[in-house]
Order: C-alpha cells, then structure tokens, then sequence
DNA sequence: CAACTAGGTCACTAGGTCAG
DNA sequence: CTGACCTAGTGACCTAGTTG
C-alpha cells in the first residue's frame, strides 16, 4: 500500500497543496506533534524531548551562541539547536498536539475555514454546521482538532503574520521582544530555554481577525489603584494588608444610594463591548451590569435552543432596604450594617476586565504557551481583586492567615466565574471567557484539552446564576459564602468559617426572602436556587483543579505562577 | 454522503453533544464493548483483544513505563498502552458486554415518558411513576466484573419478568467459592496486565467458574433465554424493575401510624441486634433506630466493638404530620402524600448491617484481597438497596435509565455514609465503618493508604449528621436529595434533576421548618445545616471517588465489581 | 425497516533505524 | 546528530450483521 510520501507529491492531489514545514519551510510530511512540519524538524523534536541519562531533557543543554533570535529554515535549520527548538515550540509542536490515527474527512475537505475568512463576521457562530466549501486546500483551524495554532486561516487578514505563508528562510513569530523577559530573567534556569515565552512576539498588530469588543473599551483607570501585584507571588504578602489599606478607595457612605452608576467603578472597568447595560426604567436601585439588552432592544435569538425565559428587563433588580415583603423571621436586613457592599463588589467586578498588561493575541501566538500565560496573567490579577474581596467579608480577617489563603485558594475560581455570568448572554451565547478573545477562547480545547469542557459548562451555570437575578447585595453574599466554605481544603478552623458562613447564608437568605417575588420566584425559590448554584459551582471547582493537575503533569513546562500553583495545590 | 459517523456531530437530534468516553474522555461515538466510548478506545480495545501469532493476547505485552497510574484522557492517551487498556477494563470494557442492534428508545428519551399513569405501586403516591419500562435483558452487562446479579430481598413471586430478577434468594454474590481463586491464580502473572477476562470471569464457562449458589435455586423456567446474562451486574438491570414488584413487602397504609415497630422490612433486613429503638417518652412518631440502647437495655455489638453506653434521649426525633409551628409558606406538610418515608427508609436502613454472605476475617486473613472483597461484598448489597430507595424518590423513575443509573452511581456512598451515623456514637467514637470489625478498620490504612483518611473523616460527617437529629423524614428526604443530584456526572436531563431535587429541598425546608424547635434549634438553623451536610457529605463522595480510582490504578489486580467501577467511574 | 455496533479498512503519525 | 525510510500503531469511516 502506497506509503508516505506519496501523500504530498503523488496521490490524487495537487502537489500544490503540499504545505511548507512551519518550523523551517522545508516540505512537510505531515501533522507532528501538532504541526505541519518536516521528517527532520519531526525527529528533532522528538530527540529533544527525550531524556538523557542524567534525567535532563535533550532540549536543556541547548544554546544558542548568538541572540536567540537565529532565523530557521532550511539551509539553516542546524546552525542553532536552541532558537529551532525554540522555534518548535513557537509553532506550537508540543507532544499533546499529537493527533494519531486518520484525517477526518471534514479537514481534508477544508470545511471550516471560511467561517474564519471573511473576518468578522457579525454572527458568532464558528461552526461548521453548513457543508463548507473547501476554500482552501489544507489545513483548517478546528477547535478541538490538535494542529498548528499558526496557520493563517484568513487571507484577507494575513497582511500581519506573513511569515508562515512564506517558506522562505525569514521568520519572525518567535522573535526577540523581551517584554516579558523581565519576569522572565528571575525566573530562574529560563536560561535554558523551554521558556518560549521570551521567545514569543509580545505586541503584534493587533489581530484584526477576529476582534472582539475586549480589546477596544479597555482604558484602565484605576491601574494605580490596585497597584503592583505584579511581583507578589505569594497571597500571604496580600493578606496582612489593612483593611483601610489606601488603595480601596473612598468607601461610599450609604450603600444604597439610588444612582444608576456602575458599581463605582469607571465605566470602562465593565466589560462593555456589545454588551449593553440597560437599567431597568422602574426601578432606582443599584444594578449589575449584565449582557442584556435592555428595553425596546430586540432580543434574537441565537444558537439557543430553548427559549430563554427570562426577559430582560426583570433582571436587572434593584436592591436597597427591605421594601415589601417582610422576611421569614426577624425585620427587615439593614445589609449595609452588615457588609459593606458597594465596597466589596467592585472587587468582583474587576475580574471582567482584561488585567493590566494583558492583551489578546493575535492568529499565530494561539501557542500552549502564550495562551497559558494569558490565563496566568488574567489568573493573578483575580486572585489579587478576589483577596481584597475577601478582606470585606465579616469575619474573613479573623481568620487565622493560613485559612485566609485557604479561602482564597478554594475560592477564587469559583468567585470569578459567578461574576463572568455577568458577562454572559445566553440569547446569543456571548461570553467573556475570562478575558479571553473568541479566537483564544476556540484554541483552548486543542490546546488545552483538559479544559475543553469548561466553556460548556461555565455556560450551564451562568444561565443558573442570571436567572437568579441577583442584585449586587445578593451577589455579594453569594460570593461570600462560596468564599467562607468550612470545607475548603486545608482549614485548620473549620469550624469558625462554618460559622461565619452560617451567617452569610442566613443574611442572604432574610435577605433574598424579604425581596419577595423576583421575576415570578418567591424568595424561598430563589433562594434556594441560589444554594443550588453555589453547589455547582463549588463543584465545578473541583473539577477545575483536577483538569489544572493534569495538565500541569503533562506540560511540566509550563511556569506555574505560585498563586496558581497554591490556589490548585498542584 | 453524510454517513453514520455524523450522528455525533451533526444529527437531526437536539446539538446535545455526546457523553464523553468513559476511558479517555473524548467524544463518544456509542456503546462499544458495553462502555460509551470514543473511536479510538473502541479499537484500541478491539486491537488488544486480539492474539499474535505467538497466541498470546496482544494486550500482555503492553507493559507501563512508570508506576501503573498514568492519567488516561485524551491528549495522554496514547502514552501508555498498559494504563490505557486497564483504563478500559475498569470502565468495563468486555468482549461480554457487546450489545448490538438498536438501542431501545426509552434509552434515548426515556424522560418524557413520565406522563404515563402511576398505575401499581401498592400505596398511592401522586407523582409521576415512569412507565414500567421494559426490561432489557441485555442491557450492557459487562462482564470484568465478579459478581452476580441477584437482586435479593424476596425472592417470592417473581412471576413477572424474570429474566432480570434472577430470583437468587440471597445475595451473597460472589463470595466463597472458587471465585477468588479463579482469578487469583491468573492474576499472579499480574505483571503483564490481566486478562481481565480471565479474571473477571463472566462469561466463560458459565459453569464452573463463577458459580455459586445462585445457579441452584434459579429455577425459572426460561433460564436458557437468559442465560447469557446470569451474571449480569449492571445497574441497569436493577433499575427496570416493575414498581410493582412484590418484593417490597407489605406497604403500610399510613406513614404515619404511632406504631414502633421496626420500618416494614423483615426483621432480618434490619440491622437490630443491639440497635433498639426507643421512641422519645414525649412523642408518638416513628424513630430512627439508632445505636444508643434504650434505658434499661445494655447495649451489645454485633460484629461492631464494644458497649455503647449512652442514651440521648433527645436524640430519638419524632415525625409525623406538622404539629405546632406553622411553616414557612404554605400549609403543614403532609409528607405521607410526598413519599412513603417507611418503605423507603427500610432500604437505607439496610446497609447497616452485615450483608449476606459477609463474614467477619480472622487476623491471618486480614489481606488486601479478602479485605476488598469484603468490602465488596458490603457496596454490592449497598447499591442494591440504594436502587430500591431511588425508586421510592418522587420522581426518580420519571428519569431515564442512564440517568437513574448516573444518580445511583453518584450517591451510593454519600448515602450510605450518611445512614452510618446512626451508628455512630461520638462519644465513644463507636462506629459501624462500612460493616467492618474494628480490626478489619484498623488494618485499612495499612493496605489502603488513600483510604487512610476515611475513618477519620467520616466521624466529623457524622456528628454533623447527628447533630441534625433528623427523624426519618427529614433522613429519607436529605437521602433523597442527594440522590438527585443535579451535578451528577453523566447526566443527561440535569434541567430534570434539579427540578425533583428542587422539589424535595423545598418539602424538606417546610418539613423541618414546620417542626419547630428540635433540641434547641430553630428549623431554619436546622435545615442551612442540612444543606452544609449535604454538601459535606459530596465533597467527602468525590474525594473518595478519586482515592478509589487511586487504588485501583495502582493494584490493577483488585476485582472490582461493575458496580463498583461504575460507582466511582474509575 | 431503522437504529446500533463489532470489525475491517486504510489514511495517518509516533518512534525506531541507520547511513551519511 | 540528522533525516529519509520503516514499522507498529491509531482512529475516522464503512460495512455487515443484529435487534426492536
């Protein structure tokens, strides 16, 4: 039977469609390790990744003698092991890529591409639901499809990364930038490589293929004031902080004040875009933001299958003294002796904005390695919001400072991803996916794959947590109590947080009760909706965590910062 | 073109996407060998069961380069061929399992069907009862597993399918006999990966092998129709079982009779012995028996430890039709007409005691093996029971048989955790550990390192649990609701789920509120400490879920009954 | 029939080999 | 060490056979 190389010369098809190895241009024979590349770029790869006797990696005694930018192609691709290592990676060869076994029919037949092509497109949808027609020859960018992150997928954009059209010997996706060198040199043995983050572009043009709103609105007022985490690793250097630390800002004297501001943050602290806010007309109290288009604005619907049933007015509800309904027992929740929640909240609110030095990346950084730092990045500033969160909560700080960060650790992702439902809208499916761009959000299941499921279910949870409509007091309490978890591992005292939590619930439930019917939901409904969705969503956490370790166990390489590796005990 | 393969994909059918394969998690394309699984597992597994030319089975050269652990998903999959196809066994992969022709469709929309008519079911519930689904003799019973099916209790009538019901009168399933020593033997080769079929005998030789008394006393007539399947031990067959099935004993006309007997079972289902039940001198309601003797009665143990010397009164809690404090919302709560507490609680109550068959270990005989098997021994009447509680829930034949099976999976050990409070006395530390003597308890950390933390976990649970002093109500409803969890994993109708569970948190919350003052608490106190004790008890579930998977990576050798690898989805 | 699944096929790719 | 060539798998499709 007709062996391998036949596949791009031979066979039925064009020789044309032979692509070029996107390490050093040579012609490909194939996917390795997630990309198209060469037989010698392949068996490089592999013997780099082997150990040696000493228990090393091949790849760690590689050097480069020059600048660690030594262009890679064909005549050159044996000058420097280092910089095609380097450039292995930048590619995004890596042994989880590795995709065995046949084809799918629906990639030879290039089927998805064009949803790509014509930029962007209004709608978001990016599957292939239609018979695509095979625009171009060879290989589509496919979520969950392990293959090379670089492939330019749309011509009209490709103006940009140029390079690996070109078989030619010019290459710049690793290039030089050392913007992150800085974090970089202190990270100690990087010097031996593996750490393509060095290597990688750092600002490209910003991609303009497939731009979402995160990218424009982002003007970060308040930078000054959450100050440098940038160096703190640690969650026990953020703790001992006073809680009238100056950073907090002016703490509103009435919490309830009937305005229709953002929480109190500037408005580019929301993660506005297409996402519109649309205060209830009838009502004067505080709102959350959401994604739903106000009133007189056309709900579509989208990819939904079922109706949503929740309109969009009722969701935003206001908050403020118990208005009506008396509660089950005791008067009325005078919640802002108890928290300050106006305070707290925009501590929330913060997750939904990309984080300072943040940015998206374009088509050809969609690497392991770029994404992960992103995630690093938008990870590290969360915890940062979600500690100052904390120090909010009744009774936090009297915990003893090892449960704090207990707490924290425990807490953090399940806390910024409540908040992201704020972000979400289930009409059209939109989400802000932990700052990430569509296109980034798409690459992570063939990246990533591990968490392939998370953007399935994160949804699930959040159409949970909007139809709650929960105003921000509620949410507060709700975050609160997600954070105050007695079982959260490692508590030396858990009993004490089981306390402190029993009062949270207990607030939240008077609370939620004397709000009376919400949307047609008693409060005894809601809730106890509420109890629901912070069972998924601790669950979810779990989840969460055990997908981190493995993925930390198969990537080794990947910098794990310490708060990411505490918050997952990895 | 669009050939079958799309049905995953694209399909007609709701975008629902397909349950992930149980060996690797990638996407499924349908039963294969018994199990859900994807493509690549499916003819991974097909490939291994095949002979070299040498006649040995392809599968026994597969050798783990590392420690018999590693992670299988789908990026690891293909690193190691050893863990990869002990993965596969232990979801219950088989050569037995296959199952071909179509897939009956109450399997695909079994959810709807709830509109059917209650029909049977001796007493009258209102809530909707699920057809009387047909039972399928040859639901995927993979075989891998060790034991028989037997659903014991009473093995009266019968009359009625009893292909499924394989009348084994007593469950002892797989216990002395040759069993063991079948698979031992062929397991001492353990280093090059078991045939599993070998050791997990189903199939072969129906005769000789695994048989034990069930063959003897099963006498119906169409054996030979069921052959094939006599040693089925998938949950499935449990479930599809009539309502109406007369092995449920008499029911009693009135829930709530002040009568003291003992639920409704036999005695012999109870755990009695030493466990008297002595209603509280100032109430009438049925109680829950627990470990502490009534005045004047010395308490003994049975295959427990030592005396229990202490009688909380208040301990024992009465129930019965809302007396003084009104609740919440709405009228007093007849639970009578919600779910027949009696006859569901008699199952629950089953798994305190020894199963049949069990038998306490001498010193010598305190090994790995014999003390799985035990254990064994004890989670398979376990399940058994649960199923017989599940169908009790309100609502929890309305769902389909996957899911049923998936909830069952998920809450078998929550729920017999739960129910082994009762047995346990915080003050003597005396406790029923899964029906294990004392020195069988205390030899488990030694041959079951990840199990180490169970003893001493679980007493905090159960304090908890008994600091609750639920009555039988209460018990049976918090069993219920975690039975019904919506986070199931694998569940296909989760929306469905959490609207029943919805409904028992709700009659729950009126139930306890309506009791009023109990030892002290407020109901509201009560029930928000029910719902942390449910939580605990899941947290505890998954953690012991991962420590299972745990072992039996590491001592691949250990049988583990279908269920039980179901139960845990190891 | 229609809905499913073992098995077979064969397009594909890790890894191993061994001249260069 | 490199990389063209091989071999042993792998897994997307397909087909034949089974079951409701």
């Amino acid at each position: 039977m007709a062996r391998k190389g036949d596949r791009a010369s031979s066979s039925s098809q064009p020789p044309v469609t032979r692509s070029p190895c996107k390490v050093c241009g040579a012609e490909s024979s194939g996917f390795h390790f997630g990309v198209d590349t060469c037989e010698g770029c392949k068996g490089f790869f592999r013997r780099s990744q082997l150990k040696t006797k000493n228990g090393t990696y091949e790849y760690e005694s590689y050097r480069c003698s020059k600048s660690k930018d030594c262009a890679i192609n064909v005549v050159t691709r044996n000058l420097c092991r280092y910089c095609r290592y380097a450039k292995c990676l930048a590619v995004g060869m890596s042994k989880e890529g590795i995709r065995m076994g046949r084809q799918p029919n629906y990639l030879k037949h290039g089927v998805l591409q064009q949803l790509q092509s014509p930029s962007s497109e209004g709608n978001g949808h990016n599957f292939p639901t239609s018979p695509p027609i095979p625009t171009s020859p060879n290989i589509p960018t496919s979520p969950g499809v392990p293959m090379s992150p670089s492939i330019p997928i749309s011509p009209t954009s490709s103006t940009h990364h140029s390079q690996q059209q070109q078989p030619s010997p010019v290459d710049n996706s690793y290039s030089k930038v050392s913007s992150w060198g800085e974090t970089q040199s202190t990270h100690s043995s990087m010097q031996s490589l593996p750490s393509p983050h060095k290597s990688y572009p750092l600002s490209p043009p910003p991609s303009t293929v497939h731009m979402t709103h995160t990218d424009m609105n982002y003007s970060s007022p308040n930078a000054a004031a959450t100050v440098a985490y940038s160096n703190v690793n640690s969650l026990a250097q953020l703790l001992p902080t006073s809680p009238t630390s100056p950073n907090m800002g002016p703490i509103p004297t009435s919490h309830f004040s009937p305005m229709h501001s953002m929480p109190t943050s500037p408005p580019s602290l929301m993660h506005q875009g297409p996402l519109q806010m649309h205060p209830s007309p009838s009502t004067t109290g505080q709102l959350i933001s959401t994604p739903y288009p106000g009133p007189g604005q056309q709900m579509q619907t989208g990819n939904m299958a079922s109706p949503i049933p929740y309109p969009p007015v009722e969701h935003f509800i206001p908050y403020g003294p118990a208005s009506g309904v008396p509660p089950t027992n005791g008067g009325p929740v005078d919640i802002a002796e108890f928290l300050p929640v106006e305070d707290a909240f925009k501590y929330l609110n913060a997750v939904r904005e990309l984080p300072e030095g943040g940015r998206n990346l374009a088509e050809h950084e969609l690497t392991v390695e770029n994404i992960w730092e992103k995630m690093m990045l938008s990870f590290k500033r969360n915890v940062h919001v979600t500690t100052k969160f904390a120090k909010k909560i009744p009774g936090f700080r009297t915990c003893s400072i090892d449960d704090q960060i207990s707490m924290i650790q425990g807490a953090a992702f399940p806390i910024n991803s409540c908040i992201l439902a704020l972000d979400y809208n289930p009409v059209t499916n939109e989400m802000n996916y932990f700052n990430m761009t569509e296109m980034e959000r798409t690459a992570m299941p063939r990246l990533f794959p591990p968490f392939a499921q998370l953007p399935v279910k994160l949804p699930d949870i959040w159409k949970k947590i909007l139809a709650l409509r929960m105003n921000k007091a509620e949410m507060t309490l709700f975050c609160g109590i997600l954070l105050m978890s007695p079982d959260t591992a490692g508590l030396k005292d858990p009993k004490g947080v089981e306390m402190l939590q029993g009062k949270l619930y207990s607030i939240l439930e008077k609370y939620t009760l004397a709000q009376g019917v919400i949307g047609g939901v008693s409060g005894v409904v809601r809730f106890q909706a509420m109890l629901q969705a912070i069972m998924a969503l601790k669950k979810l956490n779990e989840e969460h965590a055990e997908k981190t370790r493995q993925i930390t166990k198969v990537m080794p390489y990947l910098k794990i910062p310490q708060l990411f590796s505490e918050l997952h005990k990895v």
